[in-house]
DNA sequence: CAACTGTATTAACCGTCTTAGTACAGTTAG
DNA sequence: CTAACTGTACTAAGACGGTTAATACAGTTG
């Protein structure tokens, strides 16, 4: 479900905030949901639990979960648009599409990925 | 031409490596074109030369410069297909359309801003 | 020859990531 | 109520990577 990777140098941190927020965003949690407890995640993972709270607190601080103390973590609905994330990603979107194409790959081809997210996202 | 922001957690290598290849991706750095030196950039970034050394190390590792002892550094004609740098693009491509979509970005936005590339790549 | 180019190497400093250990308050099932 | 869970906070220590500084050497060029 989530897995790190210690080769890899970008924090574990990070790679967790990702792997759950890749989870969120792909509808395999749904809002309302019980992530694993802090220390149970950090077991699982093998890992030290500040590491794990870190990740929780920053994703509460982006607006994908919501912590309660006592009774634990839950993935969190969408309510206002997150501006300032969505014009990052649009950044990020932009230059790997730059890139992209300037690599060879055809602007169909990328158009075709995206042509596809959008029917699983409606069949779902 | 080149910014670094030293606020940025990223490395401020890897901010000069990416500034180098979106000119180069854009065209404003055409094939052949001699790159500053690296003691002349270090000194414009007000950085260590270093710093500039690793970032031009990379990008001819990557194949997007090549550097001559004596001569300079110079932007390259992408030659093969860099097929891992590719796959490694294409999976941030998806993962910003995925988010993109979840936060409510219409699919129809996206496409439209690779046909915009697509026109603007065949103009030039 | 002089001034440039890339390249290599060593040492030192500093910030961040991670771990370990402990502690406290809220929640919940028995 | 108690026990076991939950999130949260804090300090200390170690490890690692990024950056700087200071040289040094070889190739190129006017």
């Amino acid at each position: 479900m989530i897995s790190i990777n210690f080769r890899d140098s970008r924090p574990i941190y990070e790679q967790v905030k990702d792997s759950l927020r890749r989870l969120i965003v792909s509808g395999a949690l749904p809002a309302d949901e019980k992530l694993p407890s802090v220390r149970e995640l950090a077991a699982q993972l093998v890992i030290n639990p500040n590491t794990i709270q870190r990740a929780y607190r920053e994703l509460e601080h982006e607006g994908y979960i919501v912590s309660v103390p006592g009774k634990g973590s839950f993935a969190m609905a969408q309510s206002g648009a997150n501006t300032e994330r969505i014009r990052a990603l649009l950044a990020q979107f932009d230059d790997a599409a730059d890139e992209l194409m300037y690599l060879g790959v055809p602007a169909g081809e990328l158009r075709a990925r995206i042509a596809e997210k959008e029917a699983k996202g409606n069949e779902a």
